[in-house]
Formats: structure tokens, sequence, C-alpha cells
DNA sequence: ACAAGGATCCTCT
DNA sequence: GAGGATCCTTGTT
């Protein structure tokens, strides 16, 4: 089943939390999102922080649409836009486990990661092995064909904490707790940092 | 037109 | 745990 456009359109940290559990879906491939991190519009961390520019202009667009970019000139990230027309915001996938297509996600990542969680645990990762890049920007995940997202297996137990390599961040944005993993899966990535929702 | 830096990944120690 | 790869986006001249 797959998730409609009005679950985009909250608070990306909200929307962040939720998408964990849910199944992203290109072709035969299909990944379990296992951790997430949302970026809002009043946070320094956020490319649209500084305003609209071509880049980041689908993030001030309708929710439930894929933000593609290149990062370090060679990683495609992968980000959901969520809230409302006008509010830029979004949350990045950061990993996943693999449901199906386990064959496709090996030869995208071109026999790395071995077959343990190395394959799928960070957002470069992620990308590849859905056959994203930024021609993907703008695309509906809310609408039948190419990439979608599902509805899946929520996690049992929250994982929380600070997000990863945001420096750039005021010290005011860089330690909030909006990272988020499935606290049941192994195919999360700098476990150290996170802490157990609620403990 | 140019320079700087980046929401990372991989390899090696 | 550290460093290099690699090139696009952005802000400035």
């Amino acid at each position: 089943m797959r998730l409609r456009q009005r679950f985009f359109r909250r608070d990306a940290v909200t929307v962040a939390r939720e998408l964990l559990g849910k199944e992203l879906r290109s072709g035969a491939v299909r990944l379990r999102i296992t951790e997430v991190e949302a970026y809002r519009a009043d946070d320094s961390a956020c490319h649209a922080y500084h305003g609209r520019t071509p880049r980041t202009s689908v993030m001030f667009g309708p929710p439930g649409r894929a933000y593609v970019y290149l990062c370090y000139g060679l990683h495609h990230m992968l980000n959901v836009v969520t809230g409302p027309v006008g509010e830029a915001s979004a949350v990045l996938i950061r990993a996943c486990e693999p449901v199906a297509g386990l064959d496709i996600v090996r030869e995208r990542r071109g026999g790395k990661g071995g077959k343990g969680p190395a394959l799928l645990t960070g957002p470069g990762k992620v990308a590849q092995a859905l056959g994203v890049d930024r021609s993907w920007c703008g695309h509906r995940l809310y609408a039948a064909g190419g990439l979608e997202l599902h509805a899946g297996r929520a996690p049992s137990s929250v994982l929380v904490g600070p997000r990863i390599g945001i420096d750039y961040a005021s010290p005011e944005h860089r330690e909030l707790p909006w990272r988020f993993a499935a606290g049941d899966s192994p195919w999360v990535s700098h476990r150290r940092a996170l802490e157990c929702e609620g403990a």
C-alpha cells in the first residue's frame, strides 16, 4: 500500500520518525527504511536555510517528492520533501535493510559492502542501491511508477541521536536529536551515538 | 569566471 | 581512526 501525499505534509521530525519501517520500492528492489534524519526550514543544517536556490527549490514545493543532490561530487543523497508548500523541509534517508532484490542491490553497489550492514548503511549507499541520481529530483514518491514509498513493518523501538556530518551548522542546531533509527535492526550507521527513545 | 567547501565512501593502518 | 577521491553548487569578483 503506497503512502498518500498527506503523510508527508507534516513536520519533518514527525515524518522522519514515522518513515522508519516504511518500504522504498523501485522495480524488483524493496528496502525497509532503518535510519533517517530530519532537516527543517528554521534549521541552519538545512540546505534551504539561507533561502531558495535552483538546487533547493524542490524543498519549497509540494511534499512527498524526492529531493536528490550530489555530495562531495560523487555521492547521491535521497531525501523526502515534507511540510506544506513554501516550507522548505525534508527527511534524509540514511540507511535501509534489504527486503527484496538483493542481487540487483549488490550489482549496483559494485560488489562493495559485502553481505552485512555495510552494504546499505549510509545515504550514498541507499541511493546507489535504488539507482537514484539527480534525474529523480522532483519525483512523486506517493504516485505509482518508478520509485515508490509503501507501508511496512514499524520498528519495535526507536533510537535517537544527533545528526551526522553537520559541523557547519550553528551550535544550537548541531546537537538536535533529529536522527532516528530502528532499534530492532542491525542496518544502522554510527550506532554508538544513538540512545533508546524515552530511556 | 573563480574559489571554496560539502547531510560521504572506501581503503589502509 | 585518518585521509584522499571528485565535481557540483554557491557566493563573490
